[in-house]
DNA sequence: ACCTGAACACCGTTCAAGT
DNA sequence: ACCTGAACACCGTTCAAGT
């Protein structure tokens, strides 16, 4: 179930699908996710036509562009031993960083979350996995409870992610907010 | 220092400015900060050029708009004791939903955070205020230490409300999500 | 001094015409 | 089956012409 099963594409749409690929990675780096189609398909040397039929959404093209970086957040996640309370701190540091890999992303996996059907829907599932298994490795070692929410920790990530990014906040700043959030979280609140 | 001190505005500018500022605060209201410029100049009935004249830019109106909007800030902050722990969330929750206000308020206050001539620096000001206000009681109640970095906080809970506004949060996700930030803060981290 | 609205640039999106 | 590029709609921004 890698690709498509059936219907072989053509030569010239095999190699305009990647010509725009590699023309909207360069896009994004360079303006974010808000970037302009015209000039990921000026660069890619193909017609806005052609765009629209390859990636009738800004999302499908963005989602198959993140196909390559669920990878990282996976190598991240594995990287994290979780026995320590540090280890998880510098888990959601990467984790952060990765959300921050295109300007707008943060923003856009935020806004997508909670659509099924959405284009980044695999995307959101492998961070969700990633930080399951970060913060499970960390329960046994008991750095935090038992019971954390998943979902709610990847949304303080990205919120702390799309500050960041918005006031260009530095890389201290990034982690110690991150640090407050992780001791809220490793901490049994007395109250209530 | 109410208004500008000199050279009184003719009549019909008088008008026009009071019919934009209106006529943005419902486009506002409706489609958020990044609502169509020409809309407003619609709405209002005037040309784009005049309101050019009165707002060179759209931080210049959305700045004029907060002006009254920072009265209900403060008027929070007011009713906020700082006495229980419970006070206090109840005062970032508030805050959390007045950065809601209009949809892409919360972003555009975290990206002019640190311009130092933005139309929103009187905005920003008042709000690092109003917590502060909040937290002092706070630490005199003895709910938090006496060292609190209120521009963090401040950052956390626009953070917050700009994850809560993308992903369409409710309120129980809202204020579950400002109780750990809250309970982080609370807390002394014991790890290093 | 202030207003108008035409004009320009830019962008997303569609679709008829091609091969 | 796929591509092209003209065409349309929309929007931000400017400015010459008006009063």
């Amino acid at each position: 179930m890698d690709t498509a099963p059936l219907k072989p594409m053509r030569a010239d749409a095999v190699k305009n699908r990647a010509k725009i690929l590699e023309a909207a990675r360069i896009e994004l780096e360079l303006h974010g996710t808000e970037c302009s189609l015209d000039m990921i398909a000026k660069r890619a040397g193909v017609g806005p036509g052609t765009l629209y039929r390859h990636f009738p959404t800004r999302e499908d093209l963005l989602g198959e562009l993140l196909h390559t970086w669920v990878t990282g957040v996976q190598a991240d996640a594995d990287a994290a031993t979780g026995e320590h309370w540090d280890d998880v701190l510098d888990w959601l540091v990467r984790l952060a960083d990765q959300a921050m890999t295109y300007r707008g992303l943060a923003g856009t996996m935020a806004a997508t979350e909670s659509d099924e059907s959405s284009p980044l829907r695999s995307a959101h599932a492998a961070v969700l996995d990633a930080n399951d298994q970060v913060f499970t490795r960390a329960s046994l070692a008991g750095v935090i409870g038992s019971s954390f929410d998943t979902a709610e920790i990847c949304r303080l990530v990205t919120g702390v992610a799309m500050i960041a990014e918005q006031a260009d906040l530095s890389a201290a700043q990034l982690r110690s907010m991150l640090a407050i959030i992780l001791n809220g979280l490793t901490q049994e609140s007395p109250h209530r």
